[in-house]
DNA sequence: CGTGCCTTTGACCATTTGGTAAAATAATGG
DNA sequence: CCATTATTTTACCAAATGGTCAAAGGCACG
């Protein structure tokens, strides 16, 4: 799925091409959105010419469909890292903090994700229904057994998971807006302890 | 600004059709967005013709640009109500309720705002470091009143503000990935005892 | 009921855009 | 160095799209 054209392995200069290409949609694909983003941008963007694009990916939503897979990995990786076996506020505070650096690093994927998603997922509805929504049943199970053992106060695990997603990527997502309050330079190292305070607080027993 | 093209008072016809023209925009552009929504669409769901939508607004940008600042007062306003008189943790939960409610009611909105903010708020960047700003400095310090008479716990008031936000919009703009992972009809009474309990455990001294 | 204005429409355009075809230009392996 | 394959470009196209225009249809009111 998503292979080169040509059934063989990728030569170095194909995935030197096919990277530039999926850096410059990435770009554009989170600032304009799907259809708000043309193939001469993408091209100019990576420094290519437009039948150049179509020779290295299928067309625009091939490059489309590309990013979002790879991001989808990355995206819930942190979710996973939850060890049931760890001292539970440490583990809860450890995957806000890896979810906010992901904000951090990566906004442009974020914001991708955050289109995505408002417009309805209709790339990766099943993904979402099956692979996300078996992650979180399994973490959610998880962060409740903590909660039946009195090691956190209780609260609905699926609204705190998702209150993670939603504080985290708010950061990446509504930069301009936080930006526009706060005209700060980097509000990343407030956030953290905000969201520290505001998650122990709301777990400690 | 925005107004009909002829300067005088507005007819029956006229405000019955700016607002189905409206109210279709809406639903395209939240859906869409503004690249991916096209004339047509937006005619067809309004029950005019295309040149038609032309004859009540300017063209795309003007029907854009005409949700975008009636939402705008819709949206700021739950904040302006923060009564600096109230009983502090009342005051803000109940502007956690208001919030949440204008998810419930009208996720359309929050999208197209979301849509908006996510591409960098190229209509509205003014705005928001204006009135926006200027706003949340004012409650902020009400906020941060609370906290130094010991009434509230301490916490980064702005944090706080785009927290309640943040949380309270996920709920309408990511509504696609909750109904995925939750499989339920209505998140929005577990979510409004979830946030209700955290920011109590949050603020609480 | 007729006149003047508001509203609607059908036909039409220019531009943009995703994508193609085929020729031209590098690479690469023997 | 040649032949073969991989890569890139030039010239195009068909469809979609935002928008125009002039004519036709309604409507209100004297």
């Amino acid at each position: 799925m998503g292979d080169p054209r040509p059934i063989k392995k990728p030569s170095r200069i194909q995935l030197r091409n096919r990277r530039r290409i999926l850096d410059a949609a990435l770009d554009t694909f989170s600032q304009f959105g799907f259809r708000g983003t043309t193939l001469d941008q993408i091209a100019k963007a990576a420094g290519l010419s437009k039948p150049n694009l179509i020779y290295y990916f299928d067309g625009k939503e091939a490059i489309h469909a590309a990013l979002l897979s790879e991001l989808l990995e990355t995206w819930l990786d942190p979710l996973k890292e939850l060890d049931a076996g760890g001292e539970p506020m440490e583990e809860i505070l450890a995957y806000v903090r890896r979810k906010l650096r992901l904000s951090q690093d990566f906004p442009r994927e974020s914001r991708l994700f955050a289109t995505e998603i408002i417009q309805g997922a209709p790339h990766i509805q099943r993904v979402l229904e099956t692979d996300l929504k078996t992650l979180v049943d399994k973490q959610a199970r998880i962060i409740q057994g903590w909660m039946n053992d009195g090691r956190l106060a209780p609260a609905d695990p699926y609204h705190l998971i998702f209150s993670i997603w939603s504080l985290t990527q708010h950061y990446a997502d509504f930069d301009t807006q936080v930006r526009a309050v706060l005209a700060t330079e980097d509000a990343f190292p407030a956030a953290e302890a905000y969201l520290e305070t505001l998650f122990t607080r709301l777990l400690k027993v």
